[in-house]
DNA sequence: TAAACAAATTGGCCTGACCAATTTAGCAAA
DNA sequence: TTTGCTAAATTGGTCAGGCCAATTTGTTTA
């Protein structure tokens, strides 16, 4: 006998997964006004509230727009949904960003080290390689495709480290920074001192790793993110010099 | 002249935001309870009805969990994207407990190391109090409790690093290695020499991160989890002493 | 000591009301 | 008729207060 999952939605939840279903089916189309909340709240039997507390979930996840005074209305263009609510506020909270690079920062240090002591023959090769190409990549003077290199360095020396749930973090980290390491490698490059300790540092880490000189990598790394986290300091500086959480940030180092 | 951009802001919205705030910046932290719907929207000077507005949204996003009768509570946002695919993960694969814990030492190393830069009174009070907690305890002679009252003032020491991703991975970690924890506290146990090491730890390092020395309490953290991480490879090597991934893990160390 | 009960707490939901933005209808002027 | 303005109706935004049901908590009882 297969036991059913006891139905525990919530008035709510059901009234937007109604209205939901009727925009999906095509009984709301895009562009469409909805019936008046009192109407609508009256046609499903429920109160106005409960009605409004779905539609502002319906509203947040982009299928509706309420105007005051004029309607809600079924938008034409559903706007991706953030299936990650963790990436979602941290786009939104700048003090989150400057925390996870903060993480990431712990994280190589670690990684760096291990990948020392542990590194195969062929990680070895791989790192190498990573290294090569990122250098190549850097004469052409395109951000988008260094910044992916420049991870893709990163990643092979994690997974060098032979730490499955280290390298598996980090990689969740680095998919949620992709769009920042391109914008702080921008502003790096615009100081050619920064540019070229940046490179000297890839290159430095890559030869310590392979010699196997741990706390060297480490020390190395650690650097390397320290650079990068000041960089993103710098920006917020620049991009929003009076902001509150800006200031509050500072405080922190 | 700088024209500001109109803050259209509902009072909804504005609320949402405000709660966001708070847990991002800790004033509520994961597993909290908020206060009661009546007493935040009084403190917000809202309504009820707004607020719940707010946190329904806010639960759609998946920050807070609403139990009738229980409360409001703070979700450990991180579980549905950072770890999900690593906790299945560990549950199948025993070998990778070990890298859990040197996962988990990396992580806290640098708890301690930004806990002692960055506790704030009512910090340094809480992890007083866990570790009183935690010495009455070890008295009772109670595995299981000691297990959790031990961890406790682990999290209390992640929570003063004031690093939203780091604590949140942390708590993951824990969960992930409770039954661990116990396991290896019973072994501890077994030698007073390491019993009474590990003890002195926990109370050196709380001292080190209270007075603000915080290459201190990284070192003292690191050579706790140096402790922790030996009994676990011994408790290996008296179960499984010819195990080939046993065999396998020693060659790393 | 532990189990069971009762009270207080707390979220879920509803009704009805008022305000503010928008739309609509009506009317007057060109 | 057309245009432009104004007032009324419509509609979303918010608030206040109340009742119900699930949970928690404290107390009593076996």
């Amino acid at each position: 006998m297969t036991k059913k999952p006891i139905e525990n939605l919530s008035v709510t939840d059901a009234v937007t997964e109604k209205i939901e279903s009727m925009i999906v089916n095509g009984t709301f189309k895009p562009g469409d006004t909805l019936p008046p909340e009192r109407q609508l709240a009256r046609s499903f039997a429920v109160s106005r509230a409960s009605l409004r507390q779905a539609l502002s979930v319906l509203e947040y996840r982009g299928l509706i727009l309420s105007k005051q005074g004029g309607g809600n209305y079924v938008c034409d263009v559903i706007k991706k949904s953030f299936s990650d609510p963790l990436l979602d506020l941290i786009k939104r909270h700048h003090e989150l960003k400057f925390q996870v690079i903060e993480l990431r920062q712990t994280l190589e240090c670690s990684a760096a080290f291990y990948a020392a002591k542990r590194a195969t023959t062929e990680d070895r090769i791989v790192i190498r390689k990573r290294l090569d190409e990122l250098k190549a990549i850097v004469t052409t003077n395109k951000p988008a495709e260094e910044a992916r290199a420049d991870l893709e360095l990163h990643l092979a020396i994690a997974d060098a480290a032979h730490n499955v749930p280290l390298s598996l973090m980090l990689r969740n980290i680095y998919s949620l920074l992709l769009s920042e390491i391109e914008e702080n490698l921008r502003l790096v490059h615009q100081t050619n001192v920064n540019s070229v300790k940046l490179h000297g540092q890839h290159h430095e880490m890559v030869e310590l790793i392979i010699a196997g000189d741990s706390e060297g990598a480490r020390r190395i790394v650690n650097e390397h993110l320290e650079l990068i986290r000041d960089t993103f300091v710098e920006n917020l500086l620049i991009s929003e010099p009076s902001n509150e959480k800006t200031r509050a940030l500072l405080t922190q180092l």
